[in-house]
DNA sequence: GTCTCTGCAAAGTCTTTGCAATACG
DNA sequence: CGTATTGCAAAGACTTTGCAGAGAC
């Protein structure tokens, strides 16, 4: 996990400047092993600096892509795009039901695709993604499905 | 992959009907291997059926992936979900530059996560996405990304 | 004939952009 | 001090919803 010491000089690194608003962004994002949304950082950051506007959080979390400090994960369903600090390799657990994300670190044998296979992509990493239920959507059985 | 008719009938056998619009839709899924966006298809059928509203477009696809004929690919960075008809297991090829998102046939020896790390999740299924240049984004080399 | 589906319009959510004022380095 | 960054407001893209009329079965 990338911690906030290393984003901060990323963005030092790339003659960005660090602004108070960056900072509680960048905090918020090394501080859980969640996956949020732009939007989801934008009420939190909110909350404690009622001053900041959308436009600052998108703003800050495109650059952080840019730098390669972040990674847009994949979506499925709602919401919006979710961010995931850039930490080493690791894969997701997606559920079905609730779309909650959660980390995987698990060592795989060396996944390799046939050269003929790659459609001419130069490919560069993989991810595994890992689809099911949830503990608690494991419970909540009957129930119609809730997003 | 999933035949027109196999989705037609899928619809049927759960009560729905099968109107023109619908037709169109199931049939541009079913033609090309490409992942469409809601947005994407609603433009395409627009071309042929000038009526056809938003709405129809969204309620027929949401139809789709509940009864399981469609999935919700990810998405990383533009334009929306995009839609993969429930094929076979398969995988996925990612740009990271242009995003352009092509289908990998390819059987990876059985991954299996050890049951201490699956978080409690009851793992249904899982996909592995590459991510690496297209061969057209590998020539374009010295340009900034471009989305 | 019944009940689903359609089209429309409006609202809601997510994201980007232009610009003057601000503040980092 | 110069320039990147901020907040605001507005626009744009994507998606859902309510409802009356049309159409599938």
């Amino acid at each position: 996990m990338l911690t906030l010491e290393e984003l901060i000089e990323l963005f030092r690194r790339n003659g960005r400047k660090m602004t108070p608003q960056r900072r509680a962004i960048l905090a918020l994002l090394t501080q859980s092993d969640a996956h949020p949304t732009a939007e989801q950082i934008y009420r939190q950051i909110s909350a404690t600096m009622p001053d900041v506007s959308r436009a600052t959080v998108y703003n800050t979390l495109r650059e952080l892509v840019t730098l390669g400090g972040l990674s847009e994960t994949f979506e499925a369903g709602e919401g919006g795009l979710r961010y995931d600090v850039n930490a080493g390799v690791h894969h997701h657990l997606f559920c079905t039901r609730c779309h909650a994300l959660v980390d995987v670190h698990h060592d795989f044998a060396e996944l390799a695709l046939p050269p003929e296979k790659t459609a001419g992509y130069q490919i560069e990493r993989y991810q595994i993604i890992f689809y099911g239920l949830c503990p608690a959507c494991q419970k909540s059985t009957g129930e119609i499905h809730v997003p």
